[in-house]
DNA sequence: TCTTGACACTTAGCATTTTTAAGTATTAAA
DNA sequence: TTTAATACTTAAAAATGCTAAGTGTCAAGA
């Protein structure tokens, strides 16, 4: 997994994992990984700054809380994020259905 | 298809749209819609600037040709595109399940 | 004949993210 | 006491698709 394939899509991903509770952002960084099974290991400012992002979009809401002596925000899914994680995933598989309606044309594999 | 979830996809759909025989760009961006059953209906300025690209990094050479009065650049993919086309479609393949597998947590529909 | 639309390509600047990189701070383990 | 894991932040850089405007040909229709 590199270069920016992610692009356009981190949302949907950070919407679906706190859509089954709420969680703060160094969780999201984690469940996100073991979901995926290893395939998203993102940077914290990745993460983070979408996580912003999201606040300020009204999807999600976050609250200061600290648990031994370390200070998290932890983040909730608003109705109106559970409304865009209902139609990014419907985007998503409309998005991944064309791509692979293109490949189905790739003559495969190419190598001997 | 909005927003931009093509963001790093879009080369592996003009290589795979290439993949079965040269052709100029303006004949991509048409293939491209019809075998995405219209969802990739991409503006010309993305795709000639991306098969641009691409020739710059060796994937594809061009060569001009004139058909009726108008002169059309096609594209070939390289034995280097080739390899990248096969690549890049494994990586799609990983990225699209570890979506799928991050997705799937998903509490589906929650509309009643 | 004039206009419109399809064909065909180009370019510059814009916008939107994700990544990089650096920083702060606490706690537990080695 | 040093390191690793936890936890969050921010500024700047990089990538790359989109917008918008331009050039030119050809065919069809008003």
């Amino acid at each position: 997994m590199s270069g920016q394939a992610l692009k356009g899509h981190l949302d949907l991903l950070l919407l679906a994992v706190l859509s089954d509770g709420a969680k703060h952002g160094y969780a999201v960084i984690d469940e996100l990984r073991t979901r995926s099974d290893e395939v998203f290991d993102l940077p914290e400012g990745s993460v983070y700054v979408a996580l912003h992002r999201l606040e300020a979009a009204g999807f999600l809401v976050s609250e200061w809380s600290e648990v031994q002596g370390r200070r998290r925000r932890t983040y909730r899914l608003t109705e109106v994020g559970r409304n865009a994680l209902s139609e990014q995933s419907r985007a998503w598989s409309e998005f991944s259905a064309a791509v692979f309606s293109v490949l189905k044309g790739v003559p495969w594999p190419t190598t001997p």
